[in-house]
DNA sequence: TCGAGAAACCTAAAGCTAATAGGCAGCGTG
DNA sequence: CACGCTGCCTATTAGCTTTAGGTTTCTCGA
């Protein structure tokens, strides 16, 4: 059945059953063959849209860091919880997809998060962070985030409810017994990491103003960027 | 040539051999055939010594890990020093074995890590740290060293020494800006982040106490530690 | 001391995988 | 109309992990 009249493979349809296996079967379930099948082709035929195997799990890395939406400034009291925000909508996106977390860390797209980065850069600058500062905020907001979901998403289902939860009281009875007092659950946990940072990081900021609008944020006004 | 006189696979040489192929060749190039070739010896051999390669790559990144030593608290001035020392440490081991991140991904030896934040959670103790903050700090350090080095790792060699280096002018003006104005290596990056989370996790604690000796981490006095 | 069985290697092979080579039919353009 | 390109196919290569089963040597109890 050569060359049929419509095409048999479509780009988004790929990287969407790519996706699905992944999730619903684990990464190791995911070959060339077992992909064809699903699209109802054979192996071979992918490399007429496809470079290789790569290339298809960097659009499927791809695919899952644009899941992530872009925070509403409206919905949020201030500038420290559109941080928050926008890093639990990150983890959210990961968290969705969790066998995928080694693509993700072979394959992320920088030049997304690079872009996610920019404006938050111009954003720290409206707050009157020192230009100096930036990259350490930048970079640690990275660390916490990007870092953080991926190695959480790896963690078995033992461990996705309370952090610390499969520690033995018998050898480690001092860090059992802080697991059993913390109050927080560990998407909390990471929230409260963000604001820890950042408090830490920038004391001089005030913690309630407002996050800059959308529009502020995209055009600032001349010479107020760059100006450190 | 079956059952030699002396054994040809010994567990650590096999371990110490696997290591070395992943760093010099890179994970890709390391397979049974290629590890037994390296040990004169034919791949089935191994599964002898080992069920199945999973088991040689979990042994792999427990030996990563366990490269890391134990700071001295004499070469250190304070607590907060003493948790950023012990960061730098495990980033180091990380890092000499960059080709090995995704095995640390899949395999991280979490007992290894549960023993230290068990002594790290007694250290918070003697610091006057309230229990229910405790596994904030371990959370928060844990996020900040282990996920940070291991995606730290993946990053290619034009991102080793400043972060953000391949930032696009013309596209990403801020961040850009930003990369260029900042004073911080990737290691100061690392080390900086560590000290604003702690700073804004625990402000009331102060800054400039000594972390306590491993003796009184070790055999804490009775009721010192459970007091919270 | 001897015999049984376990230990530690081997070869052979099954059943995967990614990737390449080359063939064939339909589509659109000159 | 014909020619070349597109988009699928089959066949094949080379390499991977893992299992099955054979052979020799070592160890240990009687």
């Amino acid at each position: 059945m050569p060359r049929p009249a419509k095409p048999l493979i479509r780009y988004d349809s790929v990287i969407e059953t790519s996706l699905r296996i992944i999730d619903s079967e684990g990464l190791d379930a995911f070959s060339l063959p077992r992909l064809a099948r699903e699209l109802n082709v054979r192996a071979p035929s992918l490399y007429h849209h496809f470079q290789d195997k790569a290339e298809i799990l960097r659009a499927v890395a791809r695919a899952i860091v644009l899941e992530a939406k872009w925070p509403d400034e409206q919905s949020v009291p201030n500038w420290v919880e559109w941080f928050v925000r926008l890093s639990l909508d990150f983890r959210s996106a990961v968290l969705r997809h969790r066998n995928a977390a080694p693509v993700l860390l072979q394959f992320m797209p920088r030049d997304v998060l690079i872009r996610t980065y920019d404006t938050s850069a111009r954003l720290l600058g409206e707050l009157g962070v020192p230009a100096e500062q930036r990259v350490l905020i930048l970079d640690g907001m990275d660390k916490l985030t990007v870092a953080a979901a991926i190695t959480e998403a790896v963690k078995g289902p033992d461990e996705w409810g309370r952090a610390f939860a499969t520690v033995d009281p018998a050898t480690e009875p001092t860090l059992a017994e802080a697991a059993e007092l913390n109050p927080r659950s560990v998407e909390e946990l990471f929230a409260e990491s963000i604001r820890c940072f950042l408090r830490g990081a920038l004391p001089y900021i005030d913690a309630d103003a407002p996050a800059p609008s959308r529009a502020a944020i995209a055009a600032p006004a001349p010479g107020t960027s760059a100006a450190s």
